[in-house]
DNA sequence: AATAGGGACTTTACCGGTTAAGAAAGCGCT
DNA sequence: AGCGCTTTCTTAACCGGTAAAGTCCCTATT
């Protein structure tokens, strides 16, 4: 605050040159002798000078941070495992790039427009990620008109046309199906997340899908807000049903319903696996930790993170991949699931 | 990138007025008539424009941007949802100001170190907050150094004069300890997170305290970090002594361990709370979805995180409040605690 | 000897705002 | 009418960098 900064102008004075040549210096750009460049990095390392991102930026040069909006209630996104993983694994490229992540949270679709765009028109950023993609998401038709350079992590169903990086969540939706029907497994259910969401539509339709060519007997599907507390309600209500018609396995989207569900038939005095099966989805340390523990679709959520990261740094400078789907979650068995008793 | 972006100049040539009054109404300084003010308004908002912060911090006023660096290993931050809550409240503050928040991740106190200061010195951020400290802090020194406004989230007696706000921990872990031992309890253990850890020292020294004065037939105390994976271990090799000597109470100093406890309770065979009572730290929704429900120590972590920003507000404006303790964690009784059986 | 070419810097004009100082117009007052 | 005082705006200098254009000097070429 009181302490006055050291800058360009100062390394400029200390090194005898213009602070033209410091820039250059510190920009790596030809047109200065090997002894003058030392001479300025001495003087820069001995006044503990750094360049300011923020005046290199308003210079016109590119905006070293990128933005993220997550958007879920503020209670329960301290819980999905998901988030903290997929920014970490963003963290892990911005900082090869000694590029800064703005991350905010919001509590609607339209917070988040607003906040691109006035993060975008006062170059907060040089480009952004978007998740957790609606049908019909208005994103789309914000960040065109903006012209902003984004990534959109979600399936390009969804992202209408916007250089996108997505898991093949049906894939992956009829892969666990068809496990749990191997097993044995002919009544089904699907625990899943916001039905607003457009990955939770396409994993319900996936599901619909292997419901039917599967021929299983019973199968349900209930669209629940991600929550602990949800998923457990979701959970009493399908494993209340008498025990003929009872769903022998549920299939969760997300770790933290599973958690809860397997709590749930604890309380019911339901074993598991053997009363009934449970699959968990994205397969953070959670799974691990449970007893029996879970069984789940597992991906690599961490790398998903640093994927989408890089995709927006070939984007900004045009070059490197476009879209591309990055590794679909695999089948990884636990001790939750196995074929049903009766 | 290609389309060329909304300035000042714009607004004020379609209002008809200099920049220099643009930039009047938008701060809402005096000297304008209503009119010229209305004018304004209405060619900015014609033109989508609003002011760019890179300029505006470079032309000298504050910054709007607070720093977060969090130093724990990438694979484990996803599992603690103490962050994500604490984030969610250090945002829900800032907003209010229509401030951001530029979050890293970084592997040692070093890094951060490093990483405040270039933040600091390139203008990236008006003030820090500084979370996890340890014993002897690195950070203390540098930050006094540089000048920087900061909030440090610890105890008086680890931040070495920075304005702090913190939770009284050694007052909740003797609460914990005197609620199991006010329940029969003589034998308790304490799995504590990582040693390093400032709070994690207090509370262990809490802990020590509190079976002394309490004359406890035993007391166990380990250090782990903060992992599920360590809570279970630590757990496991607890509660495999022969019940006369073992355990009758754990207390966690995470959610998460508390949960992993729980499993590897009953992957043992043993009851909660008959056999073992367990007690976990933060309360996060994950100790109510779990079979029995997790008592707790509890506390509003988004509260917290809320306060700490307000906090730093406060120091960089030079109002509102310096250091101070935020509630202490209260004692949530649920399923996982009662008498022990014997 | 005159000229071209190029290396090593410096100058200067921005980037998009803020802000102190200056100027024009309107008003009340003697 | 002349004076000072506001009110309302404009001007111009900055903030700390970048980058294009300009300067200077030294060497090689014809």
């Amino acid at each position: 605050m009181t302490i006055p900064r050291v800058t360009i102008k100062d390394v400029a004075a200390r090194a005898g040159v213009s602070k033209g040549a410091v820039s250059l210096a510190f920009n790596r750009k030809p047109g200065l002798s090997e002894a003058t460049r030392d001479r300025i990095f001495r003087a820069a390392r001995e006044l503990g000078w750094a360049p300011s991102l923020t005046a290199r930026t308003l210079a016109g040069s590119r905006v070293d941070v990128v933005g993220l909006a997550i958007c879920r209630p503020a209670r329960q996104i301290g819980l999905e495992p998901f988030y903290m993983e997929f920014v970490s694994g963003v963290e892990s490229v911005l900082t090869e790039h000694s590029c800064s992540l703005l991350l905010r949270l919001v509590r609607s679709l339209e917070e988040e427009v607003g906040l691109q765009e006035s993060w975008w028109r006062g170059r907060q950023i040089g480009g952004s990620l978007l998740v957790d993609f609606r049908v019909d998401d208005p994103r789309v038709a914000a960040v065109e008109r903006l012209g902003m350079p984004v990534v959109a992590v979600g399936h390009p169903s969804l992202t209408g046309g916007l250089t996108s990086v997505w898991t093949e969540d049906a894939t992956a939706v009829t892969e666990a199906v068809r496990y749990l029907a191997a097993l044995g497994h002919r009544r089904i259910a699907r625990v899943g997340g916001a039905a607003a969401l457009g990955h939770t539509s396409m994993r319900t339709a996936a599901f619909d899908e292997a419901a039917r060519s599967l021929e299983l007997a019973g199968a349900w599907q209930v669209a629940t807000d991600y929550s602990g507390e949800a998923g457990a309600r979701a959970t009493r209500s399908l494993l209340t049903t008498a025990p003929p018609d009872r769903p022998t396995a549920i299939v969760y989207d997300n770790d933290i319903m599973a958690v809860a569900g397997l709590s749930v038939a604890a309380e019911m005095g339901l074993s598991v696996p053997d009363d009934v099966s449970l699959l968990a989805w994205d397969d953070s340390q959670l799974c691990r930790i449970t007893h029996p523990p879970l069984s789940a679709m597992s991906h690599d959520v961490h790398g998903f993170g640093a994927d989408a990261a890089r995709t927006l740094f070939g984007l900004i400078t045009g070059e490197g991949p476009g879209s591309h789907p990055v590794p679909t979650p695999v089948l990884t068995p636990r001790g939750s699931t196995a074929p049903p008793r009766m």
